[in-house]
DNA sequence: CGACACTGCGCG
DNA sequence: AAAGCGCGCAGTGTCG
């Protein structure tokens, strides 16, 4: 069953139009209104007794956070989207579209990723619906041009070699950035005496500004003193690697695992020096004043902002968080944290879509790397998870490249399927995930590159980097068709726990600091990074929401492979803290 | 002074 | 300078 599609878009004059369509694409009947009536006509088309947020249209629209931030403001939610501009991304190189033409040659819908307009907390205020809102960097935001798009998509994906696919991609691709616009405006909530509390331990007060902390002075000193240098610059690579050499530490850069392998008395506490250095540089106070507000950290979310249909984030480093400071995300008084992790994504993504009887198998249980040492292929947890990631990524050497070989006997279609993958690449083919979304093709240079190595005057140093750049992209197709199935099935999850959690009772009075009308009285979405999820619920919905993060998960499995053995267990903890349960 | 490249390290 | 994928960000250094 096709839902009915409203599509919005700007109309000359300032006003907006909103065209309802049926499932042939025939228009049905369009209203007019002003910018600021377009939130109450969502609610309005939302409102399904009893089953909030799904029994409505799929609004289609140019680009989510141009048109959903403002909504989100007044306090409405639409249950589902269609992301033009995510959604043409995703078309144009897609290897399923067989008359790509039209798509490719609509280039005004060609953005690349999103230039965020003001990451900060301050935030633009969304309709700038002016002149030079078609240059680069962003879309067509009238509803003519929304209405021709939508029908070469449709067209695209009708005839594409599996438009069920390419339909569930669009609908997950475009559910993600519902999600990503929630989040931002739900924001983490950030506990700053917790962090302050963190830093302190490790660093030592609070300095005034432009001092050092205390922590630091003193590391700082005992390295200088066993490198016998009382006045060398440890935060610079270049003059830091000099005075290694001075004192006879023979390393050819500054990094942490090479240094690890050195003996001499500087070392340790050189590597306890980087550590603090780094905590305060990238999470310290600084970071503190700049991210959180009102006890909320607001970055923003960029789906579909790396080239494998994972999220990129903007705005004080939202997906690179250290562990050490996963306490300071703290559920607000009389709310919980219901945390969540799928255990080893990426290779039971791999067994599902390889049909790999015996991977299934050893992914069977919560631990998949427990399962392959069963399979009596690896004696070791160690050596089975050495093994699966030296198979994602393509090593070829060491550890890894020892077992991989065994794995290849073990378990032949999954290795099959990443091995072709690799082979691809190699020779300049491009890939795809399960859904559809495709590598993106070699580039000139690259392509430049394989072909002057064969010319019969080459020098064979060009035939070298020539061979070099091709296994780099295998590894790189290698990966791709894993991690990028396996964000799609992250994305599917994240659209089912999304409405699984709109079906929660809104509370009459939650005792939780407003951080926004949708999200001060329901369980929501606080984080996600690729295979976790965070949820925050009010203390009364915290089982019902572990419940939601549960279901999803075996929906998105379903959604995606259909009767596949291949299930993904979760670590799921409900605590008033995240980083432990 | 800004733009850019590079290093290094946090996350999955 | 990971032998093996994908990111964002801070700091340093260089160039114009």
């Amino acid at each position: 069953m096709r839902r009915l599609r409203c599509v919005v878009g700007r109309l000359p004059g300032g006003r907006i139009g909103v065209a309802d369509l049926d499932p042939s694409g025939t228009e049905l009947r369009r209203l007019t209104l002003d910018p600021e009536e377009l939130p109450a006509l969502i609610a309005q088309r939302e409102e399904t007794p009893g089953d909030p947020l799904t029994g409505g249209p799929r609004w289609v629209w140019s680009d989510t956070p141009t048109w959903y931030d403002s909504v989100l403001r007044s306090g409405v939610r639409a249950g589902r989207c269609h992301d033009l501009r995510l959604v043409h991304t995703i078309l144009q190189h897609s290897q399923l579209v067989q008359e790509p033409a039209d798509i490719r040659a609509a280039i005004a819908w060609e953005t690349g990723p999103i230039v965020p307009a003001e990451s900060r907390p301050a935030e633009a205020t969304l309709f700038d619906l002016e002149a030079g809102s078609s240059g680069p960097g962003s879309v067509p935001h009238d509803l003519d041009a929304a209405l021709a798009e939508l029908a070469r998509q449709d067209r695209a994906i009708g005839t594409s070699t599996d438009p069920g696919r390419l339909r569930l991609l669009a609908a997950a691709e475009s559910a993600g950035a519902l999600v990503a616009a929630e989040m931002h405006g739900a924001g983490m909530p950030w506990d700053v005496a917790e962090h302050d509390r963190i830093l302190a331990e490790a660093l030592g007060p609070r300095p005034s500004p432009g001092q050092a902390p205390s922590r630091m002075v003193e590391v700082a000193a005992e390295v200088r003193a066993a490198l016998g240098d009382p006045l060398v610059s440890l935060d610079s690579p270049p003059k830091l690697l000099r005075a290694l050499h001075r004192a006879g530490i023979d390393v050819a850069s500054t990094s942490q695992w090479e240094l690890s392998e050195q003996e001499h008395p500087a070392i340790e506490p050189l590597l306890r020096y980087k550590k603090l250095s780094r905590l305060l540089t990238a999470n310290g106070w600084t970071w503190i004043d700049e991210w959180v507000r009102e006890g909320r950290y607001r970055p923003l979310y960029i789906p579909g902002g790396v080239v494998t249909g994972r999220w990129a984030s903007n705005g004080g480093g939202a997906l690179q968080i250290p562990r050490q400071l996963r306490p300071a995300l703290r559920a607000d008084p009389g709310w919980r944290l219901v945390g969540a992790d799928v255990s080893q994504l990426e290779p039971r993504v791999l067994a599902a879509m390889a049909g790999d009887q015996a991977m299934a198998a050893a992914a069977a249980g919560q631990d998949l790397y427990a399962g392959i040492v069963a399979s009596g292929v690896v004696t070791t947890r160690q050596e089975a998870k050495v093994g699966v990631l030296g198979a994602l990524y393509g090593g070829t050497s060491g550890d890894s490249g020892r077992i991989v070989p065994r794995l290849r006997t073990t378990f032949p279609a999954a290795m099959g399927l990443v091995d072709a993958a690799a082979a691809t690449g190699e020779r300049g083919g491009d890939v795809s995930t399960w859904l559809g979304r495709s590598s993106p093709p070699a580039d000139q240079e690259w392509r430049q590159r394989q072909n002057s190595a064969y010319l019969p005057d080459a020098d064979p140093r060009e035939g070298e980097r020539a061979r070099r750049i091709a296994r780099d992209r295998g590894r790189f197709t290698r990966n791709f068709v894993v991690q990028g199935t396996a964000a799609e099935w992250a994305l599917a999850w994240l659209a089912g726990l999304r409405l699984r959690l709109a079906r929660l009772p809104m509370l009459d009075d939650a005792s939780a600091p407003a951080s926004g009308p949708a999200f001060s009285r329901q369980a929501h979405l606080a984080f996600f990074l690729h295979d976790e999820v965070i949820v925050h619920a009010p203390q009364e919905q915290a089982d019902a929401a572990a419940q939601a993060i549960r279901e999803a998960a075996d929906a998105a499995g379903e959604l995606l492979f259909p009767g596949s053995p291949v299930d993904f267990p979760l670590d799921l903890q409900i605590s008033d803290r995240s980083g432990k349960g």
